[in-house]
DNA sequence: CCTGAAAAATTATTCGC
DNA sequence: GCGAATAATTTTTCAGG
């Protein structure tokens, strides 16, 4: 297995310190250290590192989603009409502009993208699918299911 | 609008942090406070507030998932035998188990859940659609989507 | 590349107003 | 909620192995 310019090496301490900060990122150094082994010095270091190497994009409170009143979550299927590359590159550039659109990708299926859609309810999201999602460039169609239980989820980090 | 016991009261201020706190965890009182027009005092004592009301959950460093070699995100419909409420509870408590799944939602439509799913590769992700994911309690079958680009997504914050 | 300790800087907390 | 003083932590630095 060679090594790959974007894949910094990452050891097994790194490893450890990257684990232990995703579960808390306000961890402070010392305690770090204790908990990896190692004294701080290193374990500034490291963290350092990773930051500077972008492994570690940045540091987040998460948020409940419920009790800030946006536990209604949806996932929409979008067919595009226009699927060469400007029009791609539209779509993205709007998607990343709505503070509703919690994630998006590029699928390789019979729909083009998928979305997961974070609002206050059903009303809610009635409202953006057919004001703003719908009227995302080259929308052409799309399809919405809807969570009626989140089972697994990432604390949310917008708001 | 009436309050709910379970969403604290929450003012324009109290917004002002957790939007600043969701995008820098680690930023400190002293600034914080600078940044929203208060001193100190009133943001300790708030944020304190925010965290024991469970609006705030945690703090998390974000991690970059390519960097990481976790490039490989696959969305995978499942249809149970069996849905219920046992089944059903079965099922959600093996899930939370799986690393490779990031997140999990009861679907209100022909399949029954939606999963994220996290990997290195699409081989890696083969081994644990077969392995893994179809091992799961009452799974019937599955349908897979794979993501050609992320276009918006979170930091991750597992590894 | 790590240890350990000292120094410097920041941060959190407390309290009277 | 303010602002200053105090107290507690944390980060940084550096000599040494």
């Amino acid at each position: 297995m060679t090594d790959r310019p974007d894949m910094p090496e990452i050891d097994r301490i790194d490893r450890a310190i990257l684990r232990i900060l995703a579960a808390d990122g306000r961890i402070s150094t010392t305690v770090l250290a204790d908990r990896v082994g190692l004294s701080k010095t290193p374990v500034a270091a490291r963290i350092r590192r990773l930051e500077a190497a972008g492994v570690i994009t940045g540091y987040a409170a998460h948020l409940s989603a419920r009790k800030l009143g946006l536990g209604h979550v949806a996932f929409v299927e979008v067919r595009l009409s226009d699927t060469r590359e400007a029009a791609l590159l539209a779509f993205n550039a709007a998607v990343r502009k709505l503070p509703e659109v919690e994630e998006c990708y590029m699928i390789a299926a019979s729909f083009d993208y998928l979305m997961k859609v974070r609002t206050r309810d059903i009303t809610e999201y009635r409202r953006v699918l057919g004001e703003t999602i719908s009227a995302l460039p080259h929308v052409a169609s799309t399809s919405t299911y809807v969570s009626m239980e989140s089972v697994k989820e990432p604390g949310i980090s917008q708001i």
